[in-house]
DNA sequence: GGTTTGACTTGAA
DNA sequence: ATTCAAGCCAAAC
């Protein structure tokens, strides 16, 4: 009896997947979604293997802090950059407002919360 | 099997 | 505000 169940990175993969455009989840969020709460080094790790891939919005997953976790790979000017062309304003010291633009699986419903987002 | 690492998180100094 | 340390879980060796 093979369980059912999807494995870990499959799961955090299917949320990356339905991050729309402007929203972003954090490593912690994606780890708890997908079950394991604190698994959140191992949700960065599943998306290293995503990095430079097109298919997948890997941009739109930051840190706790609001910033990109992909500097000392070197994609943090890249995942900075592909964000703000979406929308999403980063401060001088390279924050965006988690407030605003973390995005939860539950808000794909009918009922979507007013988007400040200002192109 | 155990050991090591890692795109993290939180709390304290 | 920043820096340090310990805790956490899953995959790779």
């Amino acid at each position: 009896m093979e369980g059912g169940e999807a494995g870990f990175r499959t799961r955090v993969l299917a949320l990356v997947a339905r991050i729309p455009p402007g929203r972003v989840m954090t490593y912690g969020q994606l780890a708890m979604l997908a079950g394991s709460p604190g698994a959140a080094r191992q949700a960065g790790f599943v998306l290293g293997s995503l990095a430079g891939s097109d298919e997948l919005p890997w941009q739109r997953v930051i840190n706790a802090q609001g910033r990109v976790s992909t500097h000392k790979l070197g994609f943090g000017d890249l995942q900075e950059r592909l964000l703000t062309a979406e929308g999403v304003v980063f401060d001088a010291s390279g924050r965006c407002d988690l407030g605003t633009r973390q995005w939860w699986p539950e808000e794909e419903g009918p009922s979507t919360p007013p988007e400040p987002l200002l192109f």
